[in-house]
DNA sequence: CCGACCCAGTTGAACGATCCAAGGCGCCAG
DNA sequence: CTGGCGCCTTGGATCGTTCAACTGGGTCGG
């Protein structure tokens, strides 16, 4: 044992930082006990005595030690990383889910002991990026954000043998076994027409995204049900078209001519904003007007005049269950439910009445 | 060698998958050639005859190996890990900028050979999250991203030799000797103002932030130095407050009931908002009436009505130059410039004249 | 009195890649 | 024949941690 380093001390007390950190050995050698305690001590502190558990706390304390990730890594076959495939920055749109969830899964991670590795998949395979990180070990598990429509990654890591939490259901695969968490878009866009057939409105428009998105329909079906459950009619009231302002101006603009409705539920903020575009460009006022709900309660909802009302997901409580799951996936197997169903909530703002 | 797992790919080609990866040993085996050939053909392929090579890289295809990060991270002590810390998500404002900045760095580090974990530094402490990851060597480097105001994390980062590259100039610290890439956000101010004399505006407002704040004071510094240079006067044409729409609602009035400008620069798209929601109480039409340009071009100026004209900040651009310095920190020593400046642009939509 | 068992540690051997030194072997030039 | 060079092998050490086996003493039941 004869290290030149690391003895004189780590943290910033003294007076220079030495090359190399202090490691296990360095804190044996400081309390007189072997390395296997120092590691007990830290891994295993029932396993020590009391006595000897102060001492080497306190050298461990003393030297600044913190046990080597790669060293600890290799040994363990862990790295204590989680996956996270960012998808890619939509401009023009106000998605703004991913960033919140993000910051959400980080902190709930960093409690459970994780770190978040982000990673992205621009190019035209979305499976690109996977590869490397599950045959270099680089990462313990996975969270897949995007499972809708027959997304490959779930079945491509499966085979894989790769663990990971799905944030999303599996739409089209209901044998499947993995852990998910997702949140009730139905019952989000019930909530919001609810919302506005308490303000007294009975011609409610539905704007959401193409037939093929199993999320759309879903959010759509939270709509049609509030109404029939009120025996009003959802005919010639919905219209589905792609996740963008211009989308959401025009879908908005043909059913104020065609069905004349007094309110609006859509999909998504994007789509919102593009009919809070027509009604500015038709001299209305959105909320007194004309009521619009959106969903995500992006930034734009927040700042866009005069508020916009939104469905909120709840992306804390999904990174909680996330981490839950993932804990349960690669610790110990405590097993509780495969899938988990969150419900939102309304953000009310001006735009559907004041 | 009896590894009784390995031998049989690790592709999802054959039936099964094994439990463990294969490792160096594995592919030498199948390659006919010994251990070290095996690395030297990884990390140092002009050591072997063109013929061999061709042979194990044959077997690392067949065997889809690839070096097991955390026993290379021990060897070599460097994870490939650069470690970011997310500022945390401000609800209520127009923040875009960390969104799109984080997309492209994961994007340039990953061709760098780098992957991105993300943390938080939510609570108190702006330095809490870091210590952990510096002293277990977890990253071999950070991206620290909010230099202005003093903020304390580039001095302790130097005072733990943790390497570190900054997006932000070090504003109080002319003596700096970290390697830095920010955005002229004068330059981009200047633009947007130009932008309106050009168009026949002589009576430009600033609405900016605090004046402690070092990059408050350089983007108004633009708008002064444009106006300035045209023989106008800024004098009773500005106001400084917090980063709300509120606050930009209330700026806004202030100054078009005393100083009565027909145009607005702000020192963010969400005072920006706070201009519109303005003209909006009091029915003037932006653009036609009133023009607005605001900063950060985010996804609240792409989606709201009429659209905001906004400064672009050159993000992609950043990241580059940033994974390019941090090459330079962490492998041969280069030595480019310490400090790079980029240039942002005008992204013009309806709110400063159709 | 003997074997089983617990306690509180210690010791040696992995984990998988990298790095280094020494050496083998075939081949060509001097 | 000798020396040198190109290309590869061999053996070993190393990074810092954890795991499995073991030690030496004490206690307990039969």
């Amino acid at each position: 044992m004869d290290r030149t380093t690391g003895a004189s001390g780590f943290t910033g007390i003294s007076g220079h930082v030495p090359l190399s950190p202090p490691t296990l050995a360095d804190v044996a050698e400081r309390a007189g006990v072997s390395r296997q305690t120092v590691s007990n001590a830290v891994n295993n502190p029932d396993l020590l005595r009391a006595e000897t558990l102060v001492r080497v706390q306190r050298a461990i304390d003393e030297l600044g030690y913190l046990p080597n990730r790669a060293a600890r890594n290799l040994r363990t076959r862990a790295s204590h990383l989680v996956g996270l495939r960012l998808s890619p920055v939509q401009e023009g749109t106000a998605n703004a889910a991913m960033d919140r969830f993000v910051h959400s899964l980080v902190w709930t991670s960093r409690e459970a002991g994780y770190h978040v590795l982000v990673f992205s998949g621009e190019g035209a395979d979305p499976l690109e990026g996977y590869d490397d990180l599950v045959r270099s070990t680089a990462v313990d598990a996975f969270i897949v954000t995007d499972t809708y429509l027959g997304n490959p990654q779930a079945t491509w890591l499966r085979q894989r043998r790769a663990p990971f939490v799905a944030f999303g259901r599996p739409w089209d695969d209901p044998e499947a076994r993995h852990p998910w968490v997702d949140v009730d878009g139905a019952a989000g866009t019930e909530l919001a027409t609810r919302h506005l057939l308490d303000r007294g409105h009975t011609r409610i428009a539905w704007i959401g995204w193409r037939k093929d998105s199993r999320i759309g329909e879903d959010r759509r079906s939270g709509w049609s049900r509030a109404l029939k459950e009120r025996g009003l009619s959802t005919t010639g009231m919905a219209s589905r078209v792609e996740d963008t302002v211009w989308s959401g101006r025009d879908a908005s603009s043909h059913l104020l001519d065609e069905a004349r409705p007094t309110a609006f539920v859509c999909a998504s903020d994007t789509l919102a904003m593009g009919v809070l575009r027509t009604l500015a460009e038709r001299g209305l006022h959105p909320g007194r007007d004309i009521a619009v709900v959106g969903f995500d309660d992006s930034q734009v909802a927040q700042v866009v005049y005069p508020g916009l009302t939104s469905v909120r997901q709840p992306l804390e409580e999904v990174a909680v269950a996330v981490v839950r799951a993932l804990e349960d996936l690669l610790g110990v197997p405590t097993k509780v439910a495969d899938g988990l169903l969150l419900t939102p909530d309304l953000t009310i703002r001006a735009s559907s009445g004041a």
